[in-house]
DNA sequence: GCGCAATGCTTGCTCGACTAAGCAGACTCG
DNA sequence: CGAGTCTGCTTAGTCGAGCAAGCATTGCGC
């Protein structure tokens, strides 16, 4: 549960760094455990940056993928970054979730969970070597 | 309203310089008028260059600016953007579906996710052909 | 014709997000 | 005592957003 559900309003940007610090502090993360579990997204050494104040104002992306890992609220964590966001009545967002069939994963087990992650890790990685 | 709601299935990255240069042209604006009306906050020379594609992923509060001028609704122009846009309803929550992160999913090719469609198959059939 | 303002557009530059690679220190195990 | 690993952290460098200032063209009134 994210700790802070207001979002109007939010503690501004001085404080996103140590936001984030605690939250992963809270749940017993380092640094490089983080980086994996975003899949390689956030780098380690980046998010030393972010907490250090180092980084004020992280793309909308970066922060979700935290927002992933910690369980934050994201839009939370767009506001404390000094994101504006959306006026929330409806929208769309449909196509995001590129044709995947959900129902396939519902069944699996927790170890398997763990085994397919390690292997989208794996297919990003080889792609991260043959590309760019 | 904004002209255009359709939206479900983003045309994403390609369309959004069209897409504003088109509302631009409805409204009958100029490059600088819009500049003007922003306050100043987009230069016309930077909205000549995201509307020819030379700029491919304005800032949220960039495009903030011009949803306002063009009376567009923000989130659709984030997502066009491809940003990605808070689920305002409730929490992240929506990102993991039975503890699986999905976010991890969506950088994923096509040709890699049916490896990874495979791959849930054969964790499926390892564990049929153990007991249970 | 000559200005002159307004149009869209380009171009050199700054600045900050972000990466890749490394650093020193703390800890464990042989 | 190493050798290895893990921690947080730093730093040189790349990349792209965004700006200031200019360009060429069009169209107006004189």
């Amino acid at each position: 549960m994210p700790p802070n559900l207001d979002s109007s309003r939010a503690a501004s940007s001085q404080s996103l760094g140590a936001y984030l610090k605690s939250a992963r502090s809270a749940l017993g993360l380092s640094l490089r455990a983080v980086e994996e579990r975003t899949g390689k997204a956030v780098t380690n050494g980046y998010l030393s940056q972010i907490e250090s104040g180092t980084v004020t104002q992280p793309s909308p992306n970066m922060l979700y993928h935290l927002a992933q890992v910690y369980d934050l609220d994201y839009g939370d964590l767009l506001l404390r970054a000094g994101h504006r966001i959306p006026h929330s009545d409806d929208t769309a967002q449909r196509g995001i979730l590129a044709g995947f069939p959900m129902n396939a994963l519902e069944e699996l087990t927790e170890s398997e969970r763990r085994e397919l992650l390690e292997y989208i890790a794996f297919l990003r990685s080889r792609r991260a070597s043959s590309s760019r």
